[in-house]
RNA sequence: GCCCUUGUAGCCCAACGGAAGAGGCACCGGACUCAGAAUCCGGUCAGUCCAGGUUCGAAUCCUGGUAAGGGCACCA
């Protein structure tokens, strides 16, 4: 490869101390070595192992930690960290105590299928990762606290994981009090008979295993016998969050099944409002808020029972307005009501349509969920044409009495509302459509607007046809007023009520696999599970001699989950003593999902080495509790910045929010949310390049002529997109620091543009920082002799004002995380002073300031040239300089004269001169008095500082 | 189909509703050189995706398109 700034021929040329790549890697390893020796970034805690002295002000920066892949780092990957650390440390350096590491989620599938392909134990797979990550991450000068780096395969870490766990398994919602409360509690209210049991028998009436299973129904941890996700070709269940929207694995494209499971479930659901509400409190950007929204999909509307024969069906809708256009229903084909209700034979005179072609409904049903069952949820997607088939019986319109007919469809969804729904042709698509195929009703219940000549109205309008005879009339009303009062009527005549529904499903919360943190629960001879006390602590992962999960076809959905711990059978079996004397029990052979370890952090990265606690309240208090006074009084406390990539959007953000409010509920931590201010940033993408036959070629040795594409003279095609090593276009941050040291990668990094913007990787740019960050050493450093080269001379006013000006702009922009603009105003002050300084050396007063203000950005050379001007410590903790205001305010200011809104002339003006001397000024100006003509211009607008405009 | 983001020089990107340009790359010229490289000095290149609207004034605000990226999707 290239040299980056010379060639062999001119190597003898470069002075000896310019600032090349290899005085670059020299000086960035020994600030490196210094800053470890002298633990620079070590942040005190207020309490405990890591106790020191600390200010009130303080600022916790963190970065979304990352797995340890085994394929290494590429310039995209460290984006984030090095903007956070830029961030960390201007604010380190204004005197904040600030916390900034960075720790692994490692435990997950890549590693374990490692294990399996090779038969190397995942952690070692995954120790080596880490190192490897750590080296390249360390030579990126990252000011982290290494003392408070965590691995979530760790055991000091994962028994807390587990002890969380055992928190939530021992706690219930209490809707009154709208909080998860301990378990005990809700075991006393049985006991004193304050709560009823489900069959009103007394609490002491039950044997101990109904008053167990009674408990355990209510825990925010519960075993289910429900649908999950199952993935043979994993051969683990997953959550509905890691399920694609075309039905496969989001890890592996496997198809994933709905299979009746007995598995360990989470109760988010409990806590959907305050996951949606506390929304509002958050400084997070709309995009994510939208998306967690609508993920939780908390809808209004009613549930309204139609009476069947001695049943009826509920259904769930958003839209009770129309219940007068209810002509027909539909039940999700598994739901349980269909077989109770369904007769022996077709009702008289029954529409060919709705039988399907079968003798009796019974045998109709059976065909479509056989049909139904069969069809993939890529057929779903793809083929929306309304199916489904008559149930044989009518249902009751509770508002117009008039019989309607009962649908099963796959249109419907067992998993959403009650499983049923009322059917509104005239007001909903889906329903149109299937009218149409089976030849039903329709009946406009809410006025189209003028001219509408569509199908189903979804509109806004004033409700029609909606009125009975003895009184209940909605025709008139719009849509709010008309729901409003339908659901009082409901509600008043015992047809149904007013009711919030969600998407959001409860969280699944065990997997088949094995590198996953084991569960501290056992199961005793009823089978019932019971949680471990938590000196029993922590549970290890045992050793086995096969890491894989039984996989199968990926498309077998009769297979059965078979995890590896279960054939560990030493560790399975156990002997305990419960309190009832020594038991033998049986262990869970599950694991935990990957998110687990993730959820919780960040709050032991405020107390890694804490062996008592999880995390000590005093330190989660002082690092991350509200601080209503700087915040506003609805501040819920959390993480001041936390910088990740959108994808965790919904499934990490989520599960880490829900984690946190029930710890909070429980007292153990006293801020409401995890993250007060998440911020995403962009990605860095680059070009690739096919040939002729599509094959990829590398994109470091394309090039460019005449808007065409060359590589070894042969034409190619550019693509843009991910880097990756397939695509062989992946630019590391390792070669980048060798050619060009890692200031100069950091500073081109952070210059590419704003953080949350994705843009295209090109190497030839980086040259530009490198320019620059030689410049800047120039004015510190004689190239030849590496003699310091300032002047004690007073700097003159124009490079007064550049200097003050740029104090101004790049504290704001580090602020505020521009540090793109931050970086151009460094250079633009640089090249003041290159320019009014030529060869001389520059003042150090101007020289002294520019090294600390790049130091955030370009640490090792900023450290250097700062300890080149005499100063003894390191500039991590500051001081940043301040601008002095008197430099900031020009003594007279140019105004540009618009005449109606274009650029005609200028005047230059005191600058304090007032608004109305402004104008005169203006007027008198002599091309605008000719353009004014004599006359009296209609309106003269004065921006203060800015300019002057003068209609006329 | 619905929701969110983003469209400014050849490229990456700046610009509290106030003079379209801060910075970098590329390109061109000059100085320095025997020459080249490096360095220094200077310069070329867009009227802001399109169409309307608000305003004295719009890249910026509003409406409707369009293109790219992302999310959700038979969710009643």
């Amino acid at each position: 490869m290239e040299g980056p700034t010379m060639s062999d021929a001119a190597a003898e040329a470069v002075p000896e101390h310019r600032y090349t790549a290899a005085l670059a890697n020299t000086i960035e390893q020994r600030w490196q070595e210094h800053w470890t020796e002298r633990g620079t970034f070590e942040a005190p805690n207020p309490v405990g192992p890591l106790k020191g002295d600390v200010p009130d002000d303080k600022l916790f920066v963190q970065d979304m930690f990352p797995y340890p892949s085994g394929a290494g780092l590429h310039v995209g990957h460290p984006l984030g960290f090095i903007g956070t650390d830029v961030f960390a440390r201007y604010h380190r350096m204004t005197g904040r105590n600030v916390l900034h590491t960075m720790g692994f989620d490692a435990f997950g599938l890549p590693a374990e299928q490692y294990a399996v392909q090779t038969g190397q134990h995942p952690r070692k797979t995954t120790e080596e990762n880490v190192a490897r990550y750590l080296k390249q991450i360390r030579r990126l000068g990252l000011g982290h606290d290494e003392r408070r780096r965590v691995n979530t395969t760790d055991l000091s870490y994962y028994r807390w994981t587990q002890w969380i766990f055992l928190q939530i398994f021992n706690s219930w919602y209490d809707e009154t009090q709208d909080k998860a409360r301990p378990i005990s509690e809700l075991e006393a209210e049985y006991a004193q008979d304050k709560r009823r049991t489900p069959d009103g028998r007394g609490w002491c009436e039950l044997t101990v295993v109904e008053q167990r299973k009674i408990i355990d129904s209510h825990r925010l941890v519960y075993l289910s016998e429900a649908p999950v996700n199952w993935c043979p070709g994993l051969g683990t269940v997953v959550a509905n969050e890691e399920v694609t929207a075309d039905g496969k694995s989001e890890r592996g494209n496997f198809p994933v099944f709905r299979k009746n499971l007995r598995q360990w479930m989470m109760r988010i659901t409990a806590y959907a409002d305050r996951l949606v509400d506390d929304l509002d409190l958050l400084e997070w950007s709309d995009q994510v808020k939208s998306m967690q929204r609508n993920w939780i999909g908390r809808s209004k509307g009613a549930h309204i029972r139609f009476p069947a024969g001695d049943d009826a069906i509920e259904v769930f809708t958003t839209r009770p307005d129309t219940v007068f256009g209810a002509t027909y229903m539909v039940m999700a084909p598994e739901h349980h009501l269909v077989d109770r209700i369904v007769p022996d034979a077709w009702p008289a005179d029954t529409d060919e349509r709705w039988t399907g072609g079968h003798a009796t409904p019974k045998e109709a049903i059976a065909e479509y969920r056989r049909a139904a069952s069969q069809k993939s949820e890529l057929d779903r997607q793809e083929n929306k044409e309304k199916t489904g088939v008559f149930v044989g019986v009518f249902a009751t319109n509770p508002v117009t009495e008039t019989k309607i007919p009962v649908f099963i469809a796959d249109y419907v969804l067992m998993g959403y509302g009650t499983g049923a729904i009322m059917a509104v042709p005239g007001q909903d698509q889906r329903d149109w459509d299937f009218a149409k195929v089976f030849g039903l009703n329709i009946v406009r219940t809410v006025q189209p607007t003028e001219g509408f000549d569509g199908e189903a109205f979804t509109g806004e309008g004033v409700a029609i046809n909606s009125s009975q005879e003895n009184g209940l009339s909605l025709d008139g009303l719009d849509v709010d007023e008309a729901k409003k009062t339908i659901i009082t009527w409901l509600e008043q005549n015992g047809h149904g009520e007013g009711r919030l529904q969600y998407k959001l499903r409860d969280w699944l919360f065990a997997r088949q696999r094995y590198w996953g943190e084991p569960f501290p629960v056992v199961y005793d001879e009823d089978g019932l599970p019971r949680a471990l006390p938590e000196t029993m602590l922590p549970v290890e992962l045992p050793e086995v001699d096969d890491y894989s999960p039984r996989t199968f076809d990926p498309d077998d959905a009769d297979s059965e989950p078979s995890p590896p711990l279960s054939r560990a059978s030493d560790w399975i079996d156990v002997e305990l003593d419960l309190g009832e004397g020594k038991k033998t029990y049986r262990r869970d052979a599950n694991v935990m999902p990957q998110w687990a370890g993730s959820c919780w952090y960040q709050l032991r990265y405020v107390d890694p080495t804490d062996e008592e606690r999880f995390c000590e309240p005093e330190n989660e208090k002082y690092w991350l509790g509200p601080q209503p006074q700087v915040h506003g009084p609805d501040d819920p406390g959390g993480v001041d910045l936390y910088i990740g990539g959108i994808e965790h959007a919904v499934l990490h953000l989520l599960y880490s929010r829900f984690w946190q409010k029930v710890l909070y509920d429980l007292g153990h931590v006293s801020a409401k949310e995890p993250y007060r201010r998440l911020f995403n940033q962009g990605y860095i993408q680059a070009y690739a390049y096919t040939d002729a036959r599509g094959v990829y070629v590398p994109a470091e040795e394309v090039v460019e002529r005449d808007g065409k594409y060359f590589w070894n003279d042969q034409e190619v095609k550019q693509e843009y997109g991910k880097m990756g090593k397939s695509l062989k276009n992946v630019v590391t941050p390792d070669e980048m620091c060798e050619r060009y040291g890692a200031d100069t990668f950091r500073f081109y990094e952070m210059a590419m543009g704003p953080m949350d913007v994705s843009r295209p990787w090109a190497t030839k740019d980086v040259v530009g920082a490198q320019r620059f960050l030689q410049r800047i050493w120039r004015n510190v450093v004689d190239e030849t002799t590496g003699a310091l080269k300032v002047s004690a001379e007073e700097p003159d006013e124009a490079t007064l004002r550049a200097l003050h000006k740029a104090i101004d702009g790049v504290h704001a922009d580090y602020a505020n995380m521009r540090f793109n603009t931050a970086g151009a105003k460094l250079i633009e002050l640089n090249n003041h002073v290159t320019k009014a300084y030529g060869g001389k050396p520059a003042p150090r007063s101007v020289v002294e300031p520019m090294v600390l203000m790049l130091a955030p950005l370009c640490p090792h050379i900023a450290e250097e040239m700062w300890s080149a001007l005499g100063h003894d410590g390191s500039l991590a903790h500051g001081p940043f300089p301040v601008a002095d205001e008197r430099y900031l305010v020009e003594d007279t200011v140019e105004y540009p004269i618009q005449v109606n809104g274009k650029v005609r002339a200028r005047v230059t003006v005191p600058a304090s001169a007032t608004q109305d001397e402004v104008k005169a000024a203006a007027l008198a100006e002599e091309k605008v008095a000719a353009l004014i003509n004599g006359g009296e211009p209609r309106k003269v607008i004065v921006v203060p500082g800015r300019l002057v405009n003068v209609v006329v």
